[in-house]
DNA sequence: TATTTAATATACCAATTGGTATATTTGTGG
DNA sequence: CCACAAATATACCAATTGGTATATTAAATA
């Protein structure tokens, strides 16, 4: 009788989550593994056992971050009726959460680390941008389809646009220290969803 | 006699310059002594008779990196008369330079690094952020005055949420490797301020 | 030009880095 | 409960890290 997961299996996904937030917050390089050890408490013999390298584990724990928190958005999504509802969902989301202690958005903080320094981590970071990219045209093309929004919307444009906000809203609402600045961004992001409606 | 700027002024001044695309590519965890002795040709100790440690070069790099972009912009919003066309410089020159070979927006890379992590290079990011709102939000101000603009415009909200899309759209830009996602945000904050017009 | 001072280089430091070979422990099927 | 394999720990490695004390060179001054 197999278990669901093997021995080495659980380890593995108990190193990226205890490690999940400390990349998170320190980035790649910032990140030693000596933190990956105390993280974890396990030691760095056992880590090598599981992963061939920091980068390994990091480019997993990029994973394990991004579908931590599209799951739970798409959960969201699929609980709302109207297209422009399920819009909305972004703007509540990243309003609650974003600035919390896991050391903010995943995405933002690979791409901007990554984007000239480690093609594999940059790589993650785009396709997650445009994934995300993609599920928002599609319900805006959805919400056109069922004569919800308007016929003349630019599609591409309004999607970049809602990531573009949310994002430098995370970054300008921490480092500011100011969630009401990151409220004020998402109330754009609101505006142009709303302006999306018939 | 004295010159202008002593020899180790000029040093400082120098170090600063050629470490300045390092420190914005790599980062400060990411970028080592090596890297600042590589990029000005100077020993270790030429560098640390002209600064106190490697967090004391970093931080003189942000000022230098953010006041080069600022006073460029700066006079190009000079030139331009209308509060209007004061506004949309800064489309025009984040279209331009933005992904450029420099490492991108020092604001955005600076406060994602250190929101966790570096409150002194935080603290810089933050006023860099701030600083630039209170730019846009007198130009909104200014336009409201003169009856450019309508007036009952959120001065703070627009103005946050032109610095999101611009950085935000410069982190998507980058990491997707497309000057035409940057191009389609930058006509969002385009619209953004067009509609800003009685 | 001689002297002093400022600027830079040399040679070192302990600590930490990412990584590995080997030993030990743990879990599992027969 | 034994034997075997998988998982983890120990003990090491060379290289690099940020940093410093001292020696050397260059520049300014008298």
């Amino acid at each position: 009788m197999h278990k669901e997961l093997s021995k080495a299996e659980r380890t593995r996904q108990f190193i990226i989550e205890k490690t999940s937030v400390v990349f998170n917050k320190k980035g790649y390089a910032g990140t030693s593994l000596s933190d990956l050890t105390e993280a974890t408490g396990l030691t760095k013999g056992s880590i090598y056992g599981n992963f061939e390298s920091k980068e390994e584990v990091a480019l997993a724990v990029f994973d394990f971050n991004t579908c931590r928190t599209s799951d739970r958005i798409q959960q969201l999504i699929d609980k709302e009726t109207t297209f422009h509802n399920k819009l909305l969902v972004y703007t509540k989301v990243y309003s609650s959460t974003a600035l919390a202690d896991r050391g903010g958005c995943a995405i933002l903080n690979t791409a901007v680390e990554a984007d000239d320094t480690n093609n594999l981590l940059k790589d993650k970071a785009a396709k997650a941008v445009l994934k995300w990219k993609k599920n928002i045209t599609t319900l805006i093309q959805g919400g056109m389809d069922a004569g919800e929004f308007k016929a003349d919307i630019d599609i591409n444009q309004s999607a970049l646009s809602i990531i573009a906000l949310i994002e430098g809203g995370i970054m300008i609402g921490k480092v500011t220290g100011s969630q009401a600045n990151l409220e004020n961004i998402l109330a754009t992001v609101k505006q142009l969803i709303d302006q999306m409606k018939k």
